[in-house]
RNA sequence: GGCCCGUUGGUCAAGAGGUUAAGACAUCGCCCUUUCACGGCGAAAACAGGAGUUCGAUUCUCCUACGGGUCACCA
């Protein structure tokens, strides 16, 4: 018989996600609460790799798991990677133990063998009234010893089921969801071992979580209806039955207003997906853990991680599904973006706008005007491709209602702003600014009057980041006059 | 369909028998202003419905409706 637990003193939480493809914002949630979970208690949060499903498996799947958790800087004590004291973190590593586990309960009259075919099985499903709710009959469940022995001694594929009592009702107490029961005639003789030897994630998933010493099973409420039969599993082998935490889903708007379990079709959903969107890691975290979490001081949205395990506690987490709402999420990360100092920053934005072949001299400029106004990094490049290149643009984007600007009074600016910018010699904000607005000033104007059609003249783009006077300086003095120059060509065309 | 869970503004949510039912995002308006953004101020917007219990229910109980989850040799 394998050793029993090893005796841990505190909290123990397991991540414990099978590599079957992306890291969901979900899992990734689930992840974060565990996390959080144990380092609020001063405990230790454990990865474990469950791969008993060998036609799901997807190649790469465990770095991607390695990666993200680290990129959103769950680190675990224990895994795969860094060992610790109860190796192997990979279930397919751990096949040799499961069996023996099996077969007690066997012995012990809480198991049998199960030698129905597959095609049985689809028979029985079926053939059932209502073939979404058909069980296992349980037919195998009063197979003699001889019978049993018989086949097993001919090489019988078989599995083993847990033998569930025929009555009475199994209650177990979840933090979140408080108190449930089920009658145990609703709960199904689930599979424990497969026929392929491996286990199953219902059997395998006890059996470590005992052996690891997990006090705490955080995990997706859609694993509430099968704890009954988890918690009969438990008491077969009369283990300490974890506390349980179960979590409130996490689904998508609709296009036509409904929701539903989040997926793909609502958005990027991988973590990796969001941060190649542009979301900061941070960001993401932050996010997720508000969405079915509130901290009890709730006047703070902008966590740290370290903050988040400070105020994380069991009882701020909601019973009530949330839906993902990438409008918040935006929101922060554009708050995470204009808490970013000047060398960050820079680190983040330079390469979008070196890729456009922006002068590294002009960052300064760019760097003030886009921090405020950009909510992801990829928005950078569309926000100032005029600087390169200026765009073809419609001539009624001089008129501007609020700054009072016509064609008329276009044409007449410009051709003051020719001369007044040809002249000047240090094009620096300073001296740009004082000389436009002493224009407007002799002029009898208000600014906006100047800097409408020179910013539109620049730019060629009703809406840029930053005003007339950051697009004359990441343009450059002759460019900027030549701009100028072009727009006058076309707006000769409304003299007499 | 059986079983389980849920339901406070468009979204995240606080509130746990007596509150003008917080706050944030989004929306709209105003201010600031060189367009936009930032920032400031403000507006609109919610206890799913019905029975109880109670002097009083958003809060407790039950029912209904709606939503979700689960019923695999997937996790």
């Amino acid at each position: 018989m394998p050793n029993s637990a090893i005796i841990f003193s505190g909290v123990r939480t397991r991540f414990a996600p099978s590599p079957t493809g992306f890291m969901h914002v979900g899992n990734l949630r689930t992840a974060l609460y565990e996390y959080l979970l144990a380092k609020s208690m001063g405990g230790s949060f454990v990865l474990r790799i469950e791969d008993t499903d060998r036609e799901r498996l997807v190649e790469g799947a465990t770095d991607t798991i390695f990666q993200t958790l680290k990129c959103a800087g769950l680190i675990h004590d224990e895994g795969p990677d860094i060992g610790g004291p109860c190796g192997p973190y990979v279930q397919s590593e751990r096949m040799h133990l499961y069996r023996p586990y099996a077969e007690q309960l066997v012995r012990e009259g809480k198991a049998y063998y199960c030698f129905c075919t597959k095609e049985r099985l689809d028979q029985l499903r079926l053939s059932s009234d209502n073939p979404d709710s058909a069980g296992y009959d349980r037919h195998c469940r009063t197979l003699s010893d001889d019978l049993v022995a018989e086949q097993l001694a001919l090489n019988m594929p078989h599995v083993i089921r847990q033998k569930v009592p025929l009555e009475g009702v199994t209650t177990f107490f979840d933090h979140v969801y408080g108190e449930i029961s089920v009658p145990n005639k609703d709960l199904e003789d689930q599979v424990l071992i497969k026929a392929d030897g491996f286990p199953t994630y219902n059997f395998a998933n006890i059996v470590d979580d005992h052996l690891m010493g997990i006090t705490h099973v955080v995990r997706g409420s859609e694993y509430l209806s099968s704890t009954p039969k988890y918690n009969l599993l438990y008491q077969a082998f009369g283990w300490n039955i974890p506390e349980y935490v179960h979590l409130p889903l996490i689904q998508g708007k609709n296009p036509d207003g409904t929701v539903s379990k989040l997926s793909k079709r609502h958005g990027a959903t991988g973590f990796e997906d969001l941060v190649a969107e542009g979301y900061l890691p941070e960001a993401i975290i932050n996010y997720i853990a508000l969405l079915g979490w509130c901290p009890k001081d709730n006047t703070q949205e902008v966590f740290s991680l370290e903050e988040l395990v400070r105020a994380f506690s069991i009882d701020g987490i909601s019973k009530s599904p949330a839906t993902f709402d990438y409008d918040k999420l935006d929101w922060f990360n554009s708050e995470y973006i204009r808490a970013m100092d000047a060398r960050a920053f820079y680190e983040h934005a330079a390469p979008y706008y070196r890729q456009l072949g922006v002068d590294e001299a002009l960052s300064a400029t760019l760097l003030e005007v886009l921090q405020p106004r950009i909510t992801k990094f990829i928005e950078i490049p569309e926000k100032i491709s005029y600087v390169k290149a200026l765009p073809e643009y419609d001539l009624s984007l001089f008129e501007h209602k609020k700054s009072k600007s016509t064609i008329e009074t276009s044409i007449s600016m410009l051709g003051k702003l020719t001369d007044l910018l040809s002249d000047i010699s240090e094009w620096n904000k300073d001296s740009l600014m004082s000389r436009l607005t002493a224009l407007a000033e002799s002029e009898g104007v208000k600014n906006a009057l100047v800097m409408w059609p020179l910013r539109i003249a620049v730019t060629g783009t009703l809406v840029t980041p930053g005003g007339a006077v950051e697009a004359l300086l990441l343009i450059g003095q002759k460019e900027s006059l030549n701009r100028i120059e072009i727009a006058r060509a076309r707006l000769s065309i409304f003299n007499n």
